[in-house]
DNA sequence: CAAAACCATTGACAATGGTCCATTGTTAGC
DNA sequence: GCTAACAATGGACCATTGTCAATGGTTTTG
């Protein structure tokens, strides 16, 4: 397919498309017409582009992003730096998570004290 | 206190804190000598920092920070907002923690297919 | 008292994650 | 065949979140 249906098929505009893709999160090939310059994209690129927004919803940075993209795809021979990397980055998601938990009771707490308020 | 003593007990540098003092998360007041232009900052606002941090892992942006510690100091005529503002927020860190959780269990999987293929 | 450490202010710089525009060319629909 | 919509490329531009450096003054300390 090509850039259009994969910017409406994953919300994103074509420009963000083509910034993953300068920045190594997608990739495409030349297309069949050789009489433009037309770029093929694969219909997995939209599940990865979902990917990619869970993951940075997770505080990935897109350079952390796509060497965990890169250990999803051959990850064969350096395969001590990508364990190291995941362990890493899930201890990291997990705090993350607890800390957003914490704070999560923190604005309930607010909203309790601001009704209180309110009542009195 | 002064922002020094702010800096090593935050742990955030002199810059940090008044950048966020500029952007309305903190004050400070003059100081009672008349010397010097050097402010003084209140104990709690070791404390306020500590949560800016929380709010920010959350996914909160400063502006969004701003307002809403604006309505923990004074929530009074306005609460109206105060509490759309407070539920929205969150219903979005809920959900982003959500995501987070699901994301989690992609790392895991990702490395459990690792150490398969490492075993193999 | 001299030097080191601290403070305020200003403005430049930087990284991150995009977004927009102009230009040029291509394709699709009427 | 004309026109609208689509595509590629390059570079400018933007907001956000800080960080750094220069300058000029103040305080602390040995």
């Amino acid at each position: 397919m090509r850039i259009g249906e994969v910017a409406a098929r994953s919300g994103l505009s074509r420009d963000t498309i083509r910034f993953y893709e300068r920045n190594g999160l997608i990739n495409s090939t030349k297309g069949n017409e050789r009489t433009n310059s037309y770029r093929t994209y694969d219909a997995e690129v939209v599940a990865r582009l979902e990917m990619v927004r869970e993951a940075q919803n997770a505080g990935f940075t897109i350079a952390e992003l796509k060497m965990f993209l890169r250990q999803l795809e051959y990850a064969d021979g350096n395969t001590f730096d990508a364990d190291a990397f995941l362990q890493n980055k899930i201890a990291e998601v997990e705090h993350k998570i607890e800390r957003a938990q914490l704070f999560l009771g923190t604005l309930r707490a607010t909203q309790q004290a601001l009704a209180n308020k309110v009542k009195k």
